[in-house]
DNA sequence: CGCTTTTGACCCGCGC
DNA sequence: GCGCGGGTCAAAAGCG
């Protein structure tokens, strides 16, 4: 069981109201996004329910790029899209590890984007090794 | 050859 | 009880 103590507790939707309040906010030029846009991380939501009767941990991310493949450091395969939203589903690949990550652009900012992670990894990242193999998908500066 | 991505339809739950 | 929406699996193809 993983407690983040540095990370900000909010609602569900609080995280809607505050990833729009977000938006508002004067926002610096994107210059970061060479590194891949998760040095652009806005701020980090975690709804885990009042009590912590159910043990599926939810955290939310909200980033201000134009990449929604975030790459935290797991495996993640993409098992399904939406098509009249803008939404995208993704699992960890990993054995017996079956978290979700959810990604949805933003509703008036599409320059947001919002990364929802559900369950917890019963495994250790992979190491850096493997998270090069994903990073094919990075978009590169040079084709 | 295997992994991953891509894309559509289906199932269950909620609202009326 | 039915209809719609959200979430998920399943089949096929491309690259290293």
């Amino acid at each position: 069981m993983n407690q983040p103590d540095d990370m900000m507790l909010f609602e569900v939707d609080d995280f809607l109201a505050f990833a729009d309040q977000v938006a508002e906010e004067p926002e610096p030029p994107a210059q970061e996004l060479d590194c891949g846009g998760i040095e652009n991380k806005k701020q980090v939501f975690r709804s885990s329910s009042s009590s912590m009767k159910n043990t599926l941990a939810k955290v939310g991310f909200i980033t201000k790029s134009e990449i929604e493949l975030l790459d935290d450091g797991y495996r993640w395969r993409k098992y399904g899209k939406k098509k009249v939203k803008n939404r995208n589903y993704y699992r960890c690949s990993s054995i017996g590890c079956n978290v979700k990550k959810r990604v949805e652009r933003h509703q008036d900012d599409s320059s947001f984007v919002i990364t929802t992670y559900e369950g917890v990894h019963n495994h250790h990242a992979p190491q850096p090794a493997a998270v090069q193999h994903q990073a094919r998908h990075l978009p590169n500066s040079d084709g």
